[in-house]
RNA sequence: GCGCCCGUAGCUCAGUUGGAUUAGAGCAGCAGCCUUCUAAGCUGUUGGCCGCAAGUUCGAGUCUUGCCGGGCGCACCA
């Protein structure tokens, strides 16, 4: 990576002449504003001369100095304040794009060599259709897993299965119900019951399923919760809606490593084994008989109840047993990825770590992400959504809508702490105001480049590095250079922040400096020279969208 | 009341550990560009007391405090 290269260099000039306490001070590497020389710029003479205390102009005069007789340096100015801005010499271009095109992994980093990470997004209620509200999870969980392999992470991608608790069994009930109304019988939805009009469906599939002679063996039906088929509803749903919903991310292009079962943290003996840890540090204790754990110790406001007087496990008491269970598993990093309604249970998952750990553990240990909220705007108005009242767009509708491509991008374009407005109308229209097809088409274009040189270039090798003349540059051939190189930057920056839109941000601009430099020169054209110094360009951008591309899980179209 | 997130252009958002005498994009608005590799594109232009007020600093959209406004959460529910 050209920053990298520069940042090393530069830090090295600081040591010698400064010493290195200075060269330990940080500094950034950014392209200069457009009406400044240079192609990389440096704040590096502002940032020392705090502790050294003296004029950064004077410092940046020095350093410029010393990087004037570098071998790779066309020119360096220093401008006002103590900027300094390093011009490189064309080869140097020529040779990194080479490089990218030989290597495989050039868009690869090392900063997470060696970590095991447990990554849990979606974990989803099993009780219905996934909405949107999963697909913006499903989106940036999976996009930030492919930026944390890339960054060199050992990724688990996990969901939750909540299989265990109230909501499920209500789902039940609520199934049990539409069965037996389907066959004439007067029995009342449950109170919160689930509404929705896919229970009936569900209901019907099991009805097929089991056959007519199935319901007369049931015989009358008083309590349903206590009634002998109740598990046969049960078992029967939770498996049709977790393959429903299995479809449903196979479309969006997410594939989970596992599924984990909430009830097999119970039948597994999990829960026991990770009470005995935290009872062991005396975290643990009881009142008006029920279990407590002391998680003020930790930050939170309350202490939680794990056990509750009626001898029943509360969900707290999962959450204990799944994080110490991804440990035993081997995990160095968890990563959770919730709801906006969950930030009051970011303390709690602390809490769980640092008890089953020991003091000391933190955000490199464990890491909650709280997903903001998605509005959905129908024509500019906001669109209530309640999964209880059946009232939800679920991710499938969106992608009949705005198709797999669209939904993805929108998901990710914006930070996880962003509220995300997602217009329906807009994504409906599939119009140029949707920024990935902005994207893909510069793919496209490229592509029809490449078709079309084909007339005039008989082989791909007459524009390998070997063949091209990088001598001489247009501003919008270096604009275009620089674009590409800055994004195994942009990768790793994106992946140290967990934040999928630095890359789709990079993505977008470097498309904007493409089709900019499109629409000023032409590719195929009667200088030979040129035209095979474009394609060699074109060449490395076209991988590097490639890559990018595969990463945000979106498609590469050869022709729009 | 307490806690978390957020207030930047008409709308949706960028703005890296404070720094380039001019705060950036996209959309919307206005004005242009297709005999030439895809006009889903390009070019120009309009539009900002960076919520308000103090403080720290040579320097604040960025840090501190207070206030105002919006969203969400504060269960022996999941």
């Amino acid at each position: 990576m050209l920053d990298d290269f520069l940042k090393e260099e530069i830090t090295r000039v600081i040591a010698e002449k400064y010493g290195s306490t200075a060269a330990g001070v940080g500094f950034a590497i950014e392209p200069p504003p457009a009406n400044q020389p240079g192609h990389f710029g440096t704040n590096a003479a502002l940032t020392i001369s705090k502790i050294l205390k003296q004029n950064p102009f004077v410092i940046g005069e020095e350093m410029a100095f010393c990087l004037r007789s570098k071998e790779y340096a066309q020119a360096v100015d220093v401008i006002k304040p103590g900027y300094v801005n390093i011009t490189l010499k064309n080869r140097v271009f020529k040779k990194e794009l080479a490089l990218l095109l030989e290597t495989d992994n050039y868009f690869r980093n090392n900063s997470g060599a060696g970590i095991n990470v447990n990554l849990e997004f979606v974990s989803a209620n099993p009780v219905g259709p996934l909405n949107i509200v999963s697909g913006r999870a499903a989106a940036y969980g999976d996009t930030l897993a492919n930026l944390m392999k890339y960054s060199g992470y050992n990724v688990t991608k996990e969901t939750y299965v909540n299989d265990f608790g109230r909501q499920m069994h209500l789902f039940a009930l609520s199934l049990m119900a539409r069965y037996l109304q389907s066959k004439g019988m007067d029995i009342p939805m449950p109170e919160d019951g689930y509404q929705g009009e896919y229970v009936r469906d569900i209901a019907a599939a099991f009805d097929a399923y089991k056959g007519p002679d199935y319901f007369k063996k049931m015989g009358t039906v008083k309590d349903p919760a206590t009634h002998n088929e109740y598990k046969e509803f049960r078992a029967f749903g939770l498996d049709y809606v977790l393959k429903m919903q299995k479809k449903t991310l196979e479309r969006f292009g997410v594939k989970f490593d596992g599924w984990f079962s909430e009830t097999s943290l119970h039948t597994g003996g999990d829960v026991e084994e990770a009470f005995e840890e935290i009872r062991s540090r005396g975290l643990f204790y009881e009142k008006e008989d029920a279990v407590w754990f002391r998680t003020t110790d930790f930050g939170d406001d309350k202490d939680r109840v794990v056990k509750k007087t009626d001898g029943d496990y509360t969900y707290f008491a999962s959450d204990i047993a799944y994080i110490n269970n991804k440990l035993k598993r081997g995990a160095d990093l968890i990563i959770n990825i919730l709801g906006p309604d969950h930030h009051g249970y970011v303390k709690r998952l602390e809490s769980i770590i640092q008890g089953l750990k020991g003091r000391g553990y933190n955000e490199h240990h464990l890491k909650v992400i709280i997903l903001q909220q998605v509005n959905l705007l129908e024509s500019g108005e906001k669109m209530k959504m309640s999964k209880r009242e059946g009232k939800f767009v679920t991710l499938d509708e969106l992608m009949d809508n705005a198709g797999r491509d669209a939904s993805r991008w929108f998901f990710v374009m914006r930070n996880y702490n962003s509220h995300l407005d997602f217009d329906l109308t807009l994504a409906k229209e599939q119009s140029d105001k949707n920024p990935v097809f902005y994207v893909q088409y510069a793919y496209a274009r490229i592509c029809s480049v490449f078709e079309k040189a084909k007339e005039s270039v008989k082989s791909e090798n007459e524009y390998g590095a070997d063949g091209v003349c990088f001598d001489k540059l247009e501003q919008e051939e270096t604009d275009l250079v620089r674009a590409i190189l800055h994004m195994p930057y942009a990768i790793r920056d994106a992946a140290d922040k967990f934040a999928p839109s630095v890359l789709t941000q990079a993505v977008f601009d470097l498309c904007g400096v493409f089709h900019h430099f499109y629409a000023k020169h032409r590719v195929v054209q009667e200088d030979r020279n040129a035209m095979l110094k474009r394609l060699f360009i074109l060449s490395a951008l076209k991988k590097t969208l490639k890559e990018c591309f595969d990463i945000i899980g979106i498609n590469a179209p050869e022709k729009m």
